[in-house]
DNA sequence: TGCCGAGCTTGATTCGCGTCAAAACTTCCC
DNA sequence: GGGAAGTTTTGACGCGAATCAAGCTCGGCA
């Protein structure tokens, strides 16, 4: 069990190229940079309210009126979708730099809620003011099309890999995708701390939490992810590579016909 | 077997508010007056580049730089995302007055393959072009990013119908969404022609084409809809609101406890 | 006319993940 | 310190969807 890791070697090479693991530092250096400049155009130009936000906090709710978008200076939220017979669903995790409320836009009101999971600083932008904005500046108007753009972007990614990929491999590159948000933004990527429950993490991956638990304690056995406190929620990633060579491993049988 | 039907009327009625199968005539009006007129503008101030595109046409695929937006006047496409390692997801389906190409504003390329299901018509808009119009007219701007808040929208409903749906479920509301999409363009909803194998409403699904066939007979089984040839691509639904209520039903069992 | 390939359906079987249940641990508050 | 509530882990079990395997229909083409 302990040794499966070994094959996995094969994968890395001939993947190099295109493989997740071996992310470019420049390219996350130059989306944190991208994420600086952007608050900073924000800030420069709209002077936009600020506002503490703590754990728990609602930062608005599907059916209220849209007339506002958000961004996160700091912290961390989660967007919940609520269908009309029940069903609840997270459907987006926000970071520094992320933007809030675009699903406002075409309807006239908040589709989902966003609840904050830890204190962070908002930054909140009429929207009629924001086009108005746009109009003179327009560097504006590129970074609000860009985000948006992003947003669709890492949908589908979410999409795909709640279709394609096994339970195992789907928490592997929830890890994944959580630790590369963390570097996009300067962050250390090694050391993270999760801020969701194994529902709302099973919820988000379309899995139980049970799942979601066996998961991770596979990944802790494999050495792929190592526990650091009692609570389980903060972890190292000691090899980010092989993590992302994990999530190949998992489809690989099906790849091979 | 064929007269489970009868009990749905209770959820019918209860649900009737909320219900997605209650559906507003007018707003359906309005939506098929809003892309109506969208179109309308921007043939108006644009005048963009038409195009006739047949099945099996690519209109833009993924890694080629973006400098244009799509939409579509009619026809019918999917979009395609390819992961590095091999896997393939439908992650979009395309109708009358949708946009393409928002995924590759960002990354200055495209993200995914845009694919032409049927003969249709293709406008197309250079990004520039349109950035240098919006500053004219403000409606422009408008549209543009109610059609980008939609498809935001639009995708978070398909994550959470794969995620918290039933194979079963999941096939009837992709109906049922099919439906709606129809109803939106002004088109008569009772009757749809499906331009998708079975594979690829399992791979937009995240289930196998076995279980995709298997749930559509279930559903021809309880009447709930109807093949009208012997492809088994043609359909009526008779009553759409049953077809809702079929969706609550199979999720019923786990929200009554 | 008959062959062929693509797509669809259906059955048998397997297996992954959900469900149910119990226990350990952390946190918090009294 | 002790108890209660919330979270996580782990095991046993069963179900639902994937897999494997025929056989069918339909359209195209020689």
């Amino acid at each position: 069990m302990l040794s499966i890791a070994a094959p996995a070697t094969v994968f890395t090479r001939i993947n190099a190229a295109a493989h997740p693991a071996s992310r470019d530092i420049c390219a996350d250096q130059r989306a944190s940079q991208r994420i600086a400049d952007t608050l900073a155009l924000l800030a420069d130009v709209l002077a936009p309210q600020r506002q503490l936000v703590h754990a728990g906090d609602t930062l608005y709710q599907a059916g209220e009126r849209f007339a506002k978008l958000y961004i996160l200076n700091s912290g961390f939220f989660k967007v919940v979708k609520l269908s009309s017979d029940g069903r609840e669903q997270v459907v987006g995790l926000k970071f520094r730099g992320d933007w809030l409320g675009f699903d406002g836009i075409a309807s006239g009101e908040y589709a989902c809620d966003a609840i904050a999971m830890d204190i962070g600083e908002v930054w909140t932008i009429r929207y009629d003011a924001l086009l108005a904005a746009c109009v003179q500046h327009h560097a504006l108007l590129t970074v609000l099309h860009e985000a948006m753009s992003r947003e669709i972007a890492r949908d589908r990614d979410s999409l795909m890999s709640v279709c394609t990929l096994s339970a195992d491999a789907r928490v592997a590159d929830f890890l994944r995708t959580w630790a590369e948000s963390l570097s996009q933004r300067g962050l250390r990527t090694d050391q993270i701390t999760l801020r969701l429950t194994r529902a709302e993490i099973g919820n988000y991956l379309g899995l139980t939490l049970e799942t979601v638990s066996r998961a991770m304690s596979k990944l802790a056995r494999e050495q792929l992810i190592v526990f650091a406190d009692k609570g389980r929620r903060d972890l190292f990633i000691p090899d980010l590579a092989a993590l992302s060579d994990y999530v190949q491993r998992c489809l690989a049988p099906a790849l091979l016909q």
